[in-house]
DNA sequence: TACTTCTATAACTAATAGGTTATGGAACAG
DNA sequence: CTGTTCCATAACCTATTAGTTATAGAAGTA
């Protein structure tokens, strides 16, 4: 039994928006979109620590917004962008208090989709 | 001490995200959806005290996330969304990463579409 | 074996967050 | 004025966060 509203992902919701408010940590999720990449790699561009990093990694990876891999001695990143889709999903409720363009998008993505029926049929 | 610049847009993403983070201010959020609230009718429903909930609000408002009014002794709170726009808009470039084919897109619709539903009837 | 590379972890520090109680001020009610 | 209501702020505590350096271990290389 789900109450509604929030609850049973607001665990998840926490992990996943405190993550995402480190701007060192939106911009190893940014390289990351480029393709997988190990600590050192990562490390580099941003002038901090290694150990660092790779505790930002740490954090991304409870938030459920990345895995690690094993290639040799390296233990490369990989961008997992599914709890955004959370995020977005809880922010949406209120989309209607910042205009349309959500709606837009929506709109869209319906009209795309119906194509896609139409296709099917004909 | 920051290496790289990062902008205006990125601090305020920061307290924006870092402001969602806390599942009581999310909660005082969905509260304010349904209109303007002083702190005391904040504060009721959640069981922590009233200068708890004066520091989330504060929270809240660095964000641009809520404004104040006045109102007599009344200090009321009301929603403002915009900076949600600006999350849901650094997020967008994920999207691609959480669903590529239609099918997982379409799936994303109808809960989206589900939740207004929900907003509409309750 | 010995050395190098890559990464994780431990130990520490400083700052921030989220909560409390106490208190004071501003705005109404009498 | 007096008292009450509403709220902000101060002072304080504890836990967490973001960074550091030092170190250890695992895996590849000579």
């Amino acid at each position: 039994m789900e109450q509604v509203g929030y609850g049973n992902q607001a665990q998840n919701l926490d992990a996943v928006f405190a993550a995402l408010a480190d701007p060192t940590r939106r911009a190893l999720l940014t390289r990351l979109a480029e393709g997988e990449a190990s600590v050192g790699e990562l490390a580099a561009p941003f002038q901090i620590s290694q150990p660092a990093v790779s505790k930002h990694l740490k954090v991304l990876e409870k938030a459920g917004l990345v895995e690690r891999g094993i290639d040799e001695q390296r233990r490369p990143a990989r961008l997992k962008a599914e709890p955004m889709a959370e995020a977005v999903e809880w922010m949406s409720y209120f989309k209607r208090f910042w205009g349309d363009s959500f709606d837009q998008l929506d709109d869209l993505l319906v009209k795309l989709k119906a194509q896609q029926e139409e296709n099917k049929d004909g």
